[in-house]
DNA sequence: GTACTTGTTGAACG
DNA sequence: TCGTTCAACAAGTA
């Protein structure tokens, strides 16, 4: 389940190797998984060379010198595998148990046959994820038809524009809000407990309840809590593997996410509350956050 | 066998 | 038009 920092990482830990790279080759084993027919997708990516591989919210952006981009979603399960002769090199994402023991396998939708005999594997378990080309200038366009909201780390995203963009969701949850990718790009159910802990506000608290200090400190929180997913490379759930397979190590300083159940490691007297939001889980401490 | 899990989107509502 | 809610997607794990 990766979100924005477990992104990051996979991002991270695959540029150096794929830069300037060509791309010999692609195998859709599962066409469905790539939003534009496969004759049209291998068109604009076969013999081209990898320029850049960036990161917007949590879709993986690889550049080539056609001036086309490929746009990589995770979701869930999806993972990006490099191999080489030699076996595995890096793999990112959710790992499937036994899943990169060998490859291809039957979660193995996309293949890159890359230069200097490496090979780039798209598995996903549940196909959730996608692959969609697009053109390197367009990509702004995109974004906005999805309705991307800013990079937490940009300076648009800034305390004002916050403040005014979530007071507009008066109604909502808090939880609910958060998780709204318009508001801002990158954040999941992990990462949205964390922050709510962080800044001491139960999940369920609606938008028009909270005071500008409240605000003030949502927005300090999501900044603190991501840059320290991104420095400990990602949360390990379920399977979640860096760049080089090894587990994130940002699991150990969870303090909410998957601790239902569990004293409170701040307050050390709630015990951790797992609540329904929707469809979707939240857990916190009932004491310390309110 | 059943409940549960996740990110994103599009439909349907007021 | 905007805000809001919710089902659907898939398939393995508990």
């Amino acid at each position: 389940m990766p979100e924005l920092p477990e992104v990051e990482t996979v991002k991270n830990d695959l540029r150096p190797l794929l830069l300037k790279m060509r791309i010999l080759d692609v195998d859709i084993r599962l066409p469905k998984i790539i939003k534009e027919p496969a004759s049209i997708f291998k068109r604009q990516v076969r013999r081209a060379k990898i320029i850049d591989v960036r990161r917007r919210a949590k879709i993986i952006l690889i550049d080539l010198d056609t001036g086309w981009t490929i746009c990589i979603h995770l979701k869930m399960t999806g993972q990006l595998i490099l191999a080489s002769r030699r076996g595995l090199e890096r793999a990112g994402g959710h790992q499937i148990i036994g899943g990169t023991e060998q490859l291809p396998n039957k979660f193995s939708h996309v293949i890159f046959k890359l230069s200097n005999s490496r090979t780039l594997f798209f598995n996903d378990l549940r196909q959730f994820g996608y692959l969609t080309i697009k053109r390197t200038n367009k990509l702004e366009k995109f974004f906005a038809e999805k309705s991307l909201g800013p990079e937490p780390f940009h300076q648009s995203f800034n305390s004002d524009y916050f403040s005014v963009a979530l007071k507009r969701k008066r109604k909502t949850a808090i939880k609910t809000a958060l998780l709204d990718q318009t508001l801002v790009a990158g954040l999941g159910n992990i990462y949205v407990d964390e922050v709510l802990f962080d800044a001491r506000l139960k999940p369920t608290r609606r938008v028009n309840t909270l005071r500008t200090a409240e605000i003030a400190g949502i927005y300090k929180s999501i900044q603190s809590i991501l840059r320290k997913a991104i420095r400990l490379r990602g949360t390990t759930f379920r399977n979640f593997r860096d760049g080089h397979g090894q587990p994130g190590g940002m699991l150990r300083h969870l303090m909410v996410y998957g601790r239902s159940g569990r004293l409170c490691r701040r307050c050390k007297k709630g015990t951790i509350q797992k609540i329904r939001q929707g469809s979707r889980s939240s857990s916190y401490c009932p004491i310390c956050q309110n």
